[in-house]
DNA sequence: CGCCCTATTGAGACTTGTCAAGTCGGGTGG
DNA sequence: CCACCCGACTTGACAAGTCTCAATAGGGCG
């Protein structure tokens, strides 16, 4: 729905950093790991670190009192989680799959950030990212059909493949996950999915792993503008 | 949604300033005025400036090319646009009444932060709470029926008004640009306006003066969660 | 007073949600 | 190794919500 491609997986905390600057960096790392299923951190808890996901999988959700969940993002490797946060967490981050993690805690981030200016110009353009993300989805949301709905999630994850598996794509989530993340049921889902089958748009090997037969059309149908 | 109050209407960039760092903030500005209907910046145009809205009311929103509409936010006094974005804007902001805008040039101002922590900190929270906004935005999308979703809007005006006028609010938009903002066409905004009339959940003088009856109604179903 | 634009209301179609039944597949235990 | 079991996914029938199209009402401005 933006001109903008898909500079976003290229760019992290480290682009452009001398290699004293990446060391002052990396001296604030610690790495955790989670299993399936583990939470980095839950909602409305406060806010003490910045995470740049390595391998894995992650999950951000927020979940109501009465039991409705919405998927905020799926984050695959080189993404950032808490950059862009004030005191609390405002969503839940859990894994999909193992994952590996390296932490930073936010205060000598931040001080680090007042010292290295390409850190703290780094640090903005992620957060633009991540907010360009999230207009995406709410225009995805507002605007978007099932099916087209599905293409945008689609093409999120293709594009972050490497260029010769981008029509391959594991998929990693639930229906639910999905459903939650579209805005939809795992009826409606499933559904959609049938559909961009028997359309010859997408082929289902399995549950969780599906090919793109036809990019253009998944394109068109996830920009829908 | 969220546990967060509306502390953003009180947060501006000056806040915690000194007298001479506001000085050295103000030595920046210069002012802008729109009349209604007019841009003050179109999608997809490089991004120079960061603004601060004084009077009046904008609206943020991105079109596509088939016609598409989404609105992003409705803006009021105290609101700042342009904050978050990387090298091109990536919506359309116009006026929706005569408005007062205060624009800052952007790299003297990302110079400005360099020296004044407090007002570096004061943007890092204001591109918080944008993006909190969002992420509402997001799940008000994803989760909510129509006539929550116009309690959802109801209650982020009502929020902003001073504490006296709360239950009285000026819709200065029209119902299509409601209906874009909310995901929905503009006959469901109308229903939805006539369920809330007829449950005696608001009362609506005028197309654009309504009056929230049960303010708690309201929140329930503007969060619904 | 009348015109025009916006908003409301109504009827019917379409999309999505709900509920229920059935299928698939991976994992476990015999 | 096979059969069963259980959770996840798919499919179907129907209900509910929203959209589309059309007609009507209302309000502001000349």
């Amino acid at each position: 729905m933006s001109p903008r491609q898909n500079t976003q997986a290229l760019l992290t905390i480290y682009s452009g950093l001398s290699r004293e600057e990446i060391a002052a960096l990396d001296a604030l790392v610690s790495y955790k790991t989670l299993e399936t299923g583990e939470y980095l951190f839950h909602q409305h808890t406060p806010g003490r670190s910045v995470y740049m996901l390595e391998e894995g999988t992650l999950m951000m959700e927020r979940s109501s009192s009465t039991g409705r969940r919405q998927v905020m993002a799926f984050m695959q490797p080189g993404n950032f989680i808490g950059i862009t946060h004030n005191e609390h967490y405002e969503f839940t981050v859990s894994a999909l799959t193992p994952a590996k993690i390296r932490e930073l805690p936010i205060k000598p981030f931040i001080v680090l950030q007042d010292e290295i200016p390409q850190l703290k110009e780094n640090v903005r353009r992620i957060g633009g990212n991540i907010l360009a993300h999230t207009l995406d989805q709410v225009f995805a949301l507002g605007q978007k059909k099932a099916h087209e709905r599905l293409c945008f999630l689609l093409k999120q994850l293709s594009d972050r493949q490497s260029p010769q598996r981008r029509h391959l794509i594991e998929l990693v989530m639930t229906r639910q996950d999905i459903a939650d993340y579209l805005g939809l049921t795992i009826e409606t889902v499933s559904r959609a999915f049938g559909k961009l089958k028997r359309e010859k748009v997408i082929d289902i090997y399995s549950a969780h792993t599906v090919e793109i037969l036809d990019k253009t059309i998944v394109e068109d149908l996830a920009l829908a503008d």
